[in-house]
RNA sequence: GGCCCCAUCGUCUAGGGGUUAGGACACCACUCUUUCAAGGUGGUGACGCGGGUUCGAGUCCCGCUGGGGCCA
């Protein structure tokens, strides 16, 4: 039997990080297999359900790379399908009508509660007499269908966490159909999963409870039930479930940051994954080669932004040059450096200045803070920059005699102004230093940055000339006494 | 509160009876160097606690503690 998984997530407008890990790893399992890869909405619960809803979800899957076989199905289109199965459900008496109303509910909970006995529904409307049903019918009361728990136990074979089981007794009799015959989740999973021949469940942790009740609907309706892998959950710093108050949780927020999708889903699987060897790059290719249930951990974990930062900076650096443009364009188009004219004109020198700085980019946004003074007129001079390279005694003569002698210059290779400069140090009696680290602020306005010489030489010699010009000038400035 | 899951460096993890408990991120030092970053070298740092089982437990069993989840 080929294997068929899905992922259903909830229509909320964005795909959750933890269930795109879940995605990814139903993904990679599909792939592995051979098998197919299913995107179920479910929006029953939901009141409002657009496209629009889901689109964010859609975006966020082909962002990673996940593409679907089948879907996206949505429950609320399918809303026939499930009077039908609890009809079969009442034929074999394994369901009773309920008249409780939500209110009646949970007043009578509150009181059992504060006399401190756990709560479970007390089974009142199974055990109404035939007029009292009658008359509850004839008045046309809303009634839910209940599924009546059977007595014993229930266990499965979890694929992650091996045996689990739990006694009956603790599961209440759980509505199916609520009155205006929507399902719940309980009974609309199941259904769904199995019309839809899913051979494997594949989601969150935080559904094992869910499981219990489900085996319980598969037994009752005579079919048998998927297999069942529980992934342990994506933690926030402060160790409880990832949720908006950690800060990004939706996909597109990572993508917008500037995280690469290759490298973003290699942290991912990487959370709650190994590969059994101390490797941890991984193409997608190698991860569906290698990637197993067997080495799924069963303990939840952390969600850690500085490895994952590491790890994309480790992924921009290993990006071909035009794969790199094609990646940080976008940001740079958004910060206004970089447009269309710029792009066929100069792409050559686009190029080589986005390799300059790719070693020191941790994201693809960080592109902008980084290479900033490439694209304007006006550097703008870091405060602490200038006190400490524009401060020192006789700058401004130092960098006149440079500007003097790079003007002079015919050839303004990388290797000619390293020789010029390095030459014009030794002519002044200072260090090479005295001069690199003033004509840096002066072209960037920082006191980091890449290698000076490579700067200069895709800065150009106007740029150059005319940026000394300017530090020249403002040194003066500076240094003159304030009237 | 009831039930369920989980427990190796701060974080992600390797480990499935005998290991100097390995790697990665982060951190710290040194190195390279025109700065920063990257790189290189080295370092700090973990088996939650208590009982068993065993000649021998990070590894198996039980309890406790702690964390997390689900139920409203």
């Amino acid at each position: 039997m080929s294997v068929r998984v899905r992922i259903a997530p909830s229509p909320t407008g964005f795909l959750h990080v933890g269930t795109a890990r879940t995605a990814l790893f139903n993904w990679l399992f599909a792939r592995h297999n051979q098998g197919t890869f299913i995107l179920r909405i479910e929006d029953t619960d939901v009141a409002r359900s657009s496209e629009g809803m889901v689109e964010g979800i859609l975006e966020s899957l082909k962002w990673l790379g996940l593409n679907l076989d089948e879907g996206p199905y949505f429950q609320s289109q399918r809303l026939g399908l499930y009077p039908k199965e609890a009809e079969k459900l009442l034929e074999k008496g394994r369901v009773y009508h309920c008249y409780c109303t939500p209110e009646e509910l949970s007043k009578r909970k509150e009181e059992v509660v504060r006399k401190g006995i756990p709560w479970k529904y007390d089974r009142r409307c199974l055990s109404l007499t035939k007029e009292e049903r009658e008359g509850l019918e004839e008045r046309g009361t809303p009634k839910a269908l209940r599924f009546m728990v059977p007595e014993g136990k229930t266990s499965y074979e979890d694929g992650v966490h091996g045996r689990i089981e739990r006694e009956n007794v603790e599961i209440e009799d759980f509505i199916l159909l609520r009155s205006d015959e929507r399902p719940t989740y309980n009974f609309a999973c199941v259904v769904d999963d199995a019309e839809m021949r899913i051979t494997h469940v594949i989601r969150g942790d935080d559904h094992i409870s869910n499981t219990f009740k489900q085996i319980l609907l598969y037994k009752a309706l005579e079919i048998k039930p998927p297999e069942f892998l529980h992934l342990p959950l994506i933690l926030g710093e402060d160790r409880s479930k990832l949720s908006k108050r950690h800060g990004a949780i939706s996909v597109t927020d990572y993508r917008d940051q500037g995280y690469l999708p290759d490298a973003f889903c290699n942290f991912l699987v990487l959370l709650g994954w190994s590969p059994g060897e101390e490797k941890e790059f991984l193409t997608r290719e190698e991860l569906i080669e290698i990637f197993s249930f067997e080495r799924v951990r069963d303990s939840s974990a952390i969600f850690d932004v500085k490895k994952l930062d590491w790890m994309n900076g480790q992924y921009i650096n290993q990006l071909e040059d035009e794969a790199l443009l094609e990646a940080v364009l976008p940001y740079l188009k958004k910060a206004g450096l970089v447009d269309e004219g710029l792009l066929s004109t100069k792409r050559q020198w686009l190029l080589q200045v986005l390799n300059l700085l790719k070693e020191r980019a941790k994201r693809l946004t960080d592109f902008v803070g980084l290479g900033e003074y490439f694209f304007i007129d006006e550097v703008k001079y870091d405060l602490k920059a200038v006190k400490k390279h524009f401060g020192e005694n006789g700058v401004g003569k130092r960098l006149q005699a440079l500007r003097d002698t790079l003007a002079e210059l015919e050839d303004f290779s990388l290797s000619s102004v390293e020789t010029a400069l390095r030459g014009l140090a030794d002519q002044l009696g200072v260090s090479a230093s005295k001069l690199i680290h003033p004509i840096r602020v002066a072209l960037t306005g920082q006191q980091v940055g890449p290698s000076l010489f490579e700067l200069v030489d895709l800065m150009g010699k106007e740029r150059t000339i005319t940026r000394l010009t300017h530090a020249i000038r403002f040194i003066e400035k500076e240094s003159s006494p304030p009237k």
